[in-house]
RNA sequence: GGAGGGAUGUCCGAACGGUAAGGAGCCGGUCUCGAAAACCGGUACGGCCUUUACGGCCUUCGGGGUUCGAAUCCCCGUCCCUCCGCCA
């Protein structure tokens, strides 16, 4: 949620910027209803003084005996509490109408950031190692891992239905030891606090991260008891100082969290993305940062190296974009993407995405700090950034070092926990 | 799932329906070489609005209602605690 007030001063430029993620958006309605709600502001809160003193001094009249007085005073107020209260409703309602405009614009883009509509403007910032040749055709992970017996997508969806995983046997084991190696690397060498969170987040949690209301069919939503399922660790770790004043002294705050996420999905189909590409539920070891307003930017490119970090650990070939501003998620300024390398699609996909959210959910969610002592507390800057999404890394570790026979070699920072080198054993 | 109790500031804690006591802590001062103690003063976080003032309005978990006036009475909800039931 942006600044009300910031876009009252600066309504031109603020509208300009925003134009370069969304053309349609207007501020000229907001801004009426945003004046036309302080005048009658005004005018309430006059008659309300007006109020306070009256009661004030039936009060006192009841106290020294006057009754009759005080009757008198209490009959001449009865109309101004109706007056009040129906200025009161039609500020109420500008009040909701203004916020309805609010969350549904999108953050500020970053300066540097590249402004385009199309996601294919994104600026490849860097690239690490070269890109895998395999010295034969590679093999589409599904056209070997069913073989090999590490995922079985038929039983899955006679389980849940189609675009659920299953993994088993040493499937199962790989993905296990991913999680266990992001979780151990981050705890260990990058110091974020590990978090096990709920894995159900209520409407308020939702609406703080921003996942509402504009991704509402994007969730699995639990009517019965107004819960939704985690759709990404962003939206539960944000939450976690929901409501605080935090002391400046404590930031950065860094977490990182392991978690099964959820989502529909809707809409989504396709050869590309048959496979563990995109499914309904996959793991995810999530990276959170709580940051006063000056540093988050820096922050966000250290948690771009932690993310990459376990990239290099894993001696895959990336590379890192920088998206333009019409292909970021609502609640970013700035997004760096990580992209591995897909052998069999001859392409790169996600498997990270770390974006500087400044102050836009710590407004919603109205998580602030103290810069010092006895000054007025201030918004945090918020940052999220996969570290990373096992389920789709597993996809490029199968193809990236299968051998001809569909085997599959294990890099060397998970061969201490799977306790071989390969993949299914010899 | 059932029954009961609770939620007030940084913390503890009070308030016959009349406009949020008291204490601790914290901040400032006196005293002191300095500190502690003692004493004096300040202290409702925070938010909104404007004519930015010694200003006004809101704020006793959240939302409604009754009333001239609600921390207080009524209704709905959230969270915490106790007991019963169920249970990995």
């Amino acid at each position: 949620m942006l600044d009300l007030k910031a876009i009252r001063e600066n309504p031109e430029e603020i509208e300009r910027r925003l134009k370069t993620r969304d053309p349609e958006i207007t501020l000229t309605p907001l801004l009426e209803k945003d004046e036309r709600r302080r005048k009658l502001l005004q005018e309430v809160e006059a008659l309300k003084h007006e109020r306070n003193e009256a009661s004030e001094e039936v009060a006192r009249l009841k106290r020294e005996g006057r009754e009759e007085e005080a009757q008198r005073r209490i009959q001449e107020l009865r109309g101004l509490s109706e007056r009040i209260k129906q200025l009161d409703d039609e500020v109420a309602r500008l009040e909701e109408e203004i916020r309805d405009i609010l969350v549904r614009l999108p953050n500020l883009p970053h300066e540097s950031v590249p402004v385009s509509f199309s996601k294919e403007d994104k600026v490849i910032v860097r690239e690490y190692k070269e890109r895998p040749e395999l010295p034969f055709e590679p093999k589409h992970h599904l056209d070997f891992a069913h073989e090999l017996g590490l995922l079985d997508f038929p039983r899955a969806a006679r389980i849940a239905g189609s675009r659920f995983p299953l993994y088993l046997g040493w499937g199962a084991r790989l993905e296990m030891a991913l999680i266990q190696f992001f979780w151990d690397f981050h705890c260990e060498r990058t110091g974020y606090t590990p978090v096990l969170p709920p894995y159900l987040g209520n409407p308020e949690s939702m609406f703080t991260a921003s996942q509402l209301p504009k991704f509402q069919d994007d969730v699995y939503y639990i009517e019965r008891d107004e819960l939704y399922l985690n759709p990404t660790a962003e939206t539960l770790l944000c939450n976690l100082h929901r409501g605080e004043i935090l002391d400046v002294e404590q930031l950065p705050l860094k977490y990182m969290a392991y978690t099964a996420c959820f989502r529909r999905e809707a809409g989504a189909a396709g050869e590309e993305e048959r496979g563990l590409i995109r499914v309904h539920q996959f793991n995810k070891v999530e990276l959170f940062k709580f940051t006063t307003a000056e540093t988050s930017f820096d922050e966000l490119e250290s948690l771009v190296k932690d993310a990459e970090a376990v990239l290099k650990a894993l001696d895959l070939h990336y590379r890192v974009a920088l998206l333009p501003t019409g292909d970021m998620a609502a609640q970013s300024a700035k997004t760096y993407d990580l992209e591995v390398w897909i052998p069999s699609q001859k392409r790169y996909y996600e498997v990270s995405s770390c974006s500087n959210c400044t102050d836009y959910q710590a407004r919603r969610g109205n998580i602030r700090y103290r810069p010092a002592k006895g000054e007025k507390p201030r918004y945090v800057h918020t940052l999220n950034g996969s570290g990373l999404a096992t389920s789709r890394l597993m996809v490029a570790i199968l193809e990236t070092f299968q051998e001809p026979d569909g085997r599959v070699r294990v890099p060397e920072a998970l061969r201490d926990y799977l306790k071989t080198d390969v993949i299914p054993p010899r």
